[in-house]
DNA sequence: CAACAAGCGGACCGCGCGGTCAACTTGTTA
DNA sequence: TAACAAGTTGACCGCGCGGTCCGCTTGTTG
């Protein structure tokens, strides 16, 4: 599919430049931001953009797919984890500082269609799973808490500070705290809904 | 300011179909609907809406005045409820129920400016306020958690459940039980950062 | 160093957006 | 019902977007 013949130097140079740009631009001023502003932050033209990535959406998929790896990487290391229930916190905890600025929350949003996307997400999901189900089991976490609800709850901590955008930028570990509080054992009443499943 | 002159027949009837048609389409798609498509299907030209309403935030900005009036009006009904914690819940599960659909969470993101607006989330803040301090005094919301604290997370079920626009329409309910259990006194762990002000 | 392909840049295109306007229609009122 | 103001309409405008393209520059290679 893709000929891997070595790029340009200069070319390699603008390709990760772009992709650092991009992803900065992406988490502080969401996804809207134009690919102009883009290559004018990256110092190239915005043809440049197009040459390495075929449209905005592949510059994307592209970042998501780079966040994704990272996640999934400290996921698997922390499935070997001595305590699951801090195993569980911590993954959340750097879930939440990844994408701590802005939303870069498009887990779900856009860069769909692309099968590696997909694969990394699923991938991701049952991780995620993995690491609940091994927190339940250790008590850590309620017991009609599923993967899913986890995956979801995931992104709440930034989504909820991004409406105070000058606040201190630790404030999600306050709501990611309260949340987690919500997901243990100690306290917890019975779920309305089932589970979602996908 | 605004003169008080009888709206004609028609005209009032224009407005009030393309305030209910706006609300529905912004809570269905998203604040991006363009006003073009309002128009459509509210059955009127595009420059009808702009008689109305001198800009498309302006049309956003009355519809938010419309939703926090209500859910100000379902609040202070409830600070006089006999069971403060489940006079908070019970107004968490109105303001979730009333943006189930999509976001509609421009509590804070558009319709800035407007004083009355404003006025009008500032008396919301008071009142989640003083229902949450309500509830904390009733032993049924822990100590360390704010009035703001609250406001910010009164939006995250309705975020979260719109990662899955094809589950089912109450789901957002599990993710508000979640968090009202972080939210108990019950095995709640202390929290990180100190709470935000506005 | 010569020569070529790979890479680059920015003018350009089409599109859909929010918003305007002048000609036309219609509810209201005496 | 006559006549006017209030309301309506859709063509139109300017703008910024994602994306294209071709002439130019530059790293690479024998």
């Amino acid at each position: 599919m893709t000929d891997h013949r070595p790029l340009r130097a200069d070319a390699a140079r603008n390709r990760k430049a772009l992709l650092a740009v991009a992803a900065d631009e992406f988490a502080e001023r969401g996804l809207e931001t134009s690919v102009a502003d883009i290559a004018r932050r990256a110092g190239v033209g915005k043809g440049t953009v197009f040459r390495h990535f075929a449209s905005k959406d592949e510059l994307i998929a592209e970042i998501v797919l780079d966040r994704i790896t990272e996640l999934n990487a400290v996921g698997e290391r922390l499935l070997a984890a001595a305590d699951p229930g801090a195993a569980l916190l911590e993954f959340l905890t750097v879930a939440a500082r990844q994408r701590q600025q802005r939303d870069l929350s498009f887990l779900q949003e856009a860069g769909e269609l692309r099968a590696d996307v997909v694969d990394c997400r699923t991938r991701l999901y049952e991780i995620v799973a993995a690491l609940v189900d091994r927190a339940r089991a250790h008590g850590a976490v309620r017991d009609d808490v599923t993967g899913t609800d986890v995956v979801l709850l995931m992104c709440a901590p930034n989504h909820v500070t991004s409406y105070l955008p000058d606040a201190s930028p630790d404030l999600w570990q306050r709501y990611l705290a309260i949340i987690f509080d919500g997901l243990r054992p100690a306290g917890a009443h019975p779920l309305p809904q089932p589970p979602p499943t996908p």
